[in-house]
DNA sequence: AATAAACTAGACTGGACCGTCTAGTCTAAT
DNA sequence: ATTAGACTAGACGGTCCAGTCTAGTTTATT
């Protein structure tokens, strides 16, 4: 049974490799997401992992691939609940609501944040992983809020001409100064309070703009 | 004569020595701004300015100084614009759109983006550039802008409750979805008529939420 | 028990880079 | 012409780090 590379080997074992192979990812996500891929030191990994660094590159092809591995993993996991479309059931100002809580929580948290500005600071070395970033975080939201404003449109609640972009600029409203602030890391995590205010603020002056008259 | 250090005789000399200086600044800007602070070379900074690298050490105490130095240039040229207070004399809408067309083209552009990018990058070992940024861009901004929205208060015109905030939601109605793309490096600059239908979004739907009813 | 693969600890190579130093050149003022 | 300070080119020490290598240990399978 010819065996290409050693990682294969490892995928094809049981609970300790995998184990292993996630306590590396765990580890190196931490260091990169707090030093930058620039500061983070594949021995800084290797410690915090408890591993030896060689293991680290029988599981990866280098530091490169291992960046690459961790930031997609962290996309997966934490834009997962914003690329959830939202209930339809609901009156639009609730579903409105909901949709930004969820997307702000999301993205006003230290790890959102520290994944976001660590894509901004490697969007020149990783382009691939920017536009990654981008399509299941912020266009996969916008995607599944304009499905929902389209059918508010047809259904007469609002009036919608270009959901699409009404969805992008209900976000953008979403984001607010805060995020400019959260981003040169000059505000700590909102609390609750701030972010159901700039829900209302965002909702009241989306609906005003596209009510039916 | 006591002179201190040797930047103070430099800073006492003619042309030469300043243009010298400059010329340091505007490498360091260059190769700063494209490379970010850890990958830019002090050696690279001196071939670029055409300079012995010591001579980059007689103007500046190292690297983190003339980092500091470049940045804190930056901000003041690039950010003055948006720093002045618009013409009260207009009616609002055109008010509204003067000083968003004067935002955007600052902040979307190739030089605002990258100075934005390496603060963001940098902000933890830079938190008082962060800051300083902040303050002399954005801010500023966002306060000019509220004074004006409470004059209009004043007069009748519209109705601003709280001008800061509006102000605030205002710049981030008009950063929209295309400064996220523009963080991540996945769109060029935007053309003028792009632009102007961001400003023009922004004015109507900030119209439409505080207009006297 | 024997064997092979996974793993560890740590040494090592090669390269990048900051900041300093040296030796010599250029410029300008006395 | 002399002299002092600015400047240049390049070498150099020290540090850090990615990735490799070695030698020995653990683990699991047969």
């Amino acid at each position: 049974m010819a065996r290409s590379s050693t990682a294969a080997k490892h995928r094809a074992e049981n609970g300790t490799a995998r184990s292993k192979r996630e306590s590396i990812l765990d580890a190196a996500t931490r260091v990169f997401l707090d030093c930058g891929y620039g500061d983070a030191s594949m021995d800084a990994v290797a410690r915090e992992a408890g591993v030896a660094k060689q293991t680290i590159y029988s599981y990866f092809d280098g530091k490169d691939a291992l960046f690459e591995a961790i930031v997609r993993d962290k996309c997966d996991q934490l834009l997962e609940p914003i690329g959830m479309p939202e209930a339809r059931g609901n009156d639009p100002e609730t579903a409105l609501a909901r949709t930004a809580r969820r997307f702000l929580d999301v993205v006003l948290a230290p790890e959102g944040m520290a994944l976001f500005r660590t894509l901004v600071a490697e969007c020149g070395r990783f382009p691939n992983l920017a536009e990654a970033f981008y399509r299941s975080g912020p266009l996969l939201a916008a995607s599944n809020l304009a499905d929902y404003l389209a059918e508010l449109d047809r259904k007469g609640v609002l009036k919608v001409d270009d959901p699409l972009r009404a969805a992008r600029l209900f976000f953008a409203l979403l984001r607010g100064d805060i995020y400019i602030r959260r981003l040169l890391d000059l505000d700590s995590e909102p609390k609750p309070a701030e972010v159901e205010r700039a829900v209302a603020d965002a909702v009241r002056v989306f609906l005003a703009d596209h009510a039916r008259r």
